[in-house]
DNA sequence: AACACTGTACTATTAATAATAATACAGTTA
DNA sequence: TAACTGTATTATTATTAATAGTACAGTGTT
């Protein structure tokens, strides 16, 4: 299900979470749908299980899953409310990062249309809330 | 001249590299105007030695400054040639940012406008090759 | 009830790394 | 020579990621 770098700088339960993050903003993972259980995926990856448990406690923090007690962890059926502060460390962020792409020469037309491609992907499914 | 986190998971080293690079993304470090030594700096913000080190060490090898026995360290005129596999690291995390950002629920355009910011910061300066 | 699954919590241990500290050496400039 | 610059090295401490093992709690099936 997945790949991980073990020897990124990147901690092996921060790259499982940005990986379900990922599943789940383009919907692959669709709203409700269940995650693999923690020990499960800890022996398909032949990882922990303490390790998938602090990816799913951190995914749950930020609302992206939910967990329940004896049935499993499943996927958040939609962000209710975002904090902005947390938009606004988002978008700083982005901004940092987009300076920085600029700098080294793409033109802010290239960084639009991939844009473009991820609005997309977002949008991709059918759950788009319209009311 | 910086605020620093201490408390921040980001390490300190980190942080004075983003710091900047952003000053000499955005021009308020001119090409080859002269970074604060690592000792005075060290003593300015009152952190060790080694530490400041360490961040001018990454930046020198991004590309960002360069320094010179004796003399001291500098920003770096201009990015010579950047790895195509820089640019594609680098793309590729604004592409998760942004679609996150998305899926929280700023619309492109919003983004396009931010971008538009960014790249009257980028550009801010003289420094613009036409050529 | 018994069993097999689920999440959750806790303690202990190891490995990696950020940061400090103290030196030392090399090159520049007045 | 003296005072500055960058650079390198070693040792130590504190923090944290990851592993390991165990235990408890809730759900569902048989």
């Amino acid at each position: 299900m997945f790949e991980l770098d073990v020897r990124s700088r990147l901690p092996v339960y921060e790259q499982l979470v940005e990986k379900f993050k990922q599943l789940i903003i383009s919907e692959v993972l669709k709203a409700d749908e269940q995650l693999p259980s923690v020990r499960v995926l800890a022996k398909q990856l032949t990882i922990n299980p303490n390790t998938i448990q602090k990816a799913y406690r951190e995914l749950e923090r930020q609302g992206f899953i939910y967990s329940v007690k004896g049935k499993g962890s499943f996927a958040a059926p939609a962000i209710k409310s975002v904090s902005s502060e947390k938009l606004d460390r988002l978008t700083d962020e982005l901004k940092k990062l987009a300076a920085e792409i600029m700098y080294l020469g793409m033109p802010k037309e290239d960084i639009c249309e991939i844009l473009s491609e991820i609005e997309q992907m977002v949008k991709g499914g059918d759950g788009v809330d319209t009311d």
